[in-house]
DNA sequence: GAAACGTGGGC
DNA sequence: TGCCCAAGTTT
């Protein structure tokens, strides 16, 4: 601690940079919901459950949602046997529906075929759904402790920095792959796989990387030439479409909305949905909006639309609303605030208060 | 390989 | 304001 270099320095192994990480991360590493005791045997079913939340998302945001699914199934039994509409209305709002599908069929397959256990290696891993490369070495590297590379947005980085490497992605995927590899220790392979992702997330950030604090400033080619920021490189992608529908909010003497359950698969699969038009490349016309209407009625269009930015196309809601005075059996009439307890997406909970907010 | 698949926050 | 980004997987 206290030995600067210089001449009576002990003599002590050249440490290699998985070393040099491991170190910085028993000093520096975050506490996670989903993260056992430094020393301490990771749950895979922690492990797992975290890891598919977290999948193009944000720490922040899975957060409330990782803790309110171990509060109501503590154990992958209790997952197993819950009705998939309780998993996807528990997973409304973090998005990528499917994963929320597989997760549910995964844990029906655990419970059913494998005894209720993870199995330990990547290859067991990857034949459960919604477990791909990265999701079946992470399990296996933090609940198993396993020898396993990475590959994730914060390895690539890292490694597109550490080598400048020029290829942009996702071709690059190999090359990073193959680089990573060759980072990963025999020991703590777990350890070292939260480490290097907590390294991604907090120093070698995509904008303003903390060089300053990396425990591999010394090995990173980008940072010995000051152009980190133009790495990993990326191919350009395409432009965002826009797309246009009508909803329809028909709301019954008692204040109770209509809603419909969307088809199984496809985007927002499972999920509940004002009735809605379709969803076309062009702005629909106005005066069509009484054919399109679920129900014939004195529909009120209101002022304003909901916009919502899916990942491939934005969408542009135009509101009509309707009172009824008898519900029509044919829809789930559920009131305000009883809007937690169904599996609405975000783009519906905004149609839903733009409505409301209208209305009133 | 490319496209489908959500959402919210940061700059 | 619009673009980028976040512990990817499936088809």
């Amino acid at each position: 601690m206290t030995s600067k270099s210089g001449s009576r320095r002990q003599p002590t192994a050249i440490s290699s940079p998985a070393e040099r990480l491991l170190a910085w991360y028993d000093r520096h590493r975050r506490h996670l919901p989903w993260r056992s005791a430094p020393g301490e045997a990771a749950d895979p079913y922690h492990v797992w459950l975290s890891e598919i939340m977290l999948q193009q998302t944000t720490v922040v945001t899975v957060g409330p949602y990782y803790t309110d699914f171990l509060t109501r199934w503590p154990r992958i039994e209790d997952l197993a046997a819950a009705p998939l509409d309780d998993v996807l209305t528990a997973w409304a709002g973090l998005g990528y529906y499917a994963r929320a599908r597989n997760l549910k069929k995964c844990a029906e397959v655990l419970v059913a075929d494998h005894g209720g256990r993870f199995p330990d290696t990547e290859a067991g891993l990857l034949d459960l759904p919604g477990i791909g490369p990265y999701t079946a070495a992470a399990i296996s590297a933090i609940a198993f402790d396993r020898k396993a590379t990475i590959l994730d947005g914060n390895v690539e980085r890292v490694m597109a920095r550490l080598h400048r490497v020029e290829t942009p992605l996702p071709k690059a995927k190999e090359e990073l792959r193959a680089l990573a590899a060759r980072y990963t220790p025999d020991l703590r392979p777990g350890d070292y796989a939260q480490a290097i992702m907590d390294l991604g997330a907090t120093i070698c950030t995509p904008t303003k990387p903390k060089c300053f604090l990396c425990p591999w400033r010394e090995d990173c080619a980008a940072h010995a030439a000051g152009d980190m920021e133009v790495y990993p490189k990326k191919s350009p992608k395409a432009a965002r479409p826009q797309r246009f529908g009508f909803c329809f909010v028909m709301i019954d003497k008692d204040g109770r909305i209509a809603l419909e359950k969307r088809p199984e698969k496809g985007l927002l699969g499972g999920m509940v949905q004002v009735p809605t038009s379709d969803w076309l490349g062009a702005p629909l016309d106005v005066t069509d909006a009484t054919s399109l209407a679920p129900v014939k009625g004195k529909w009120r269009q209101l002022d304003g639309s909901v916009i919502h930015v899916f990942t491939h196309f934005a969408l542009h809601l135009t509101v009509f609303a309707a009172t009824c005075v008898k519900a029509d059996p044919r829809y789930q009439w559920v009131s305000v605030d009883q809007l937690g307890t169904v599996a609405l997406p975000s783009v519906m909970r905004k149609v839903v208060e733009h409505g409301l907010g209208k209305l009133s």
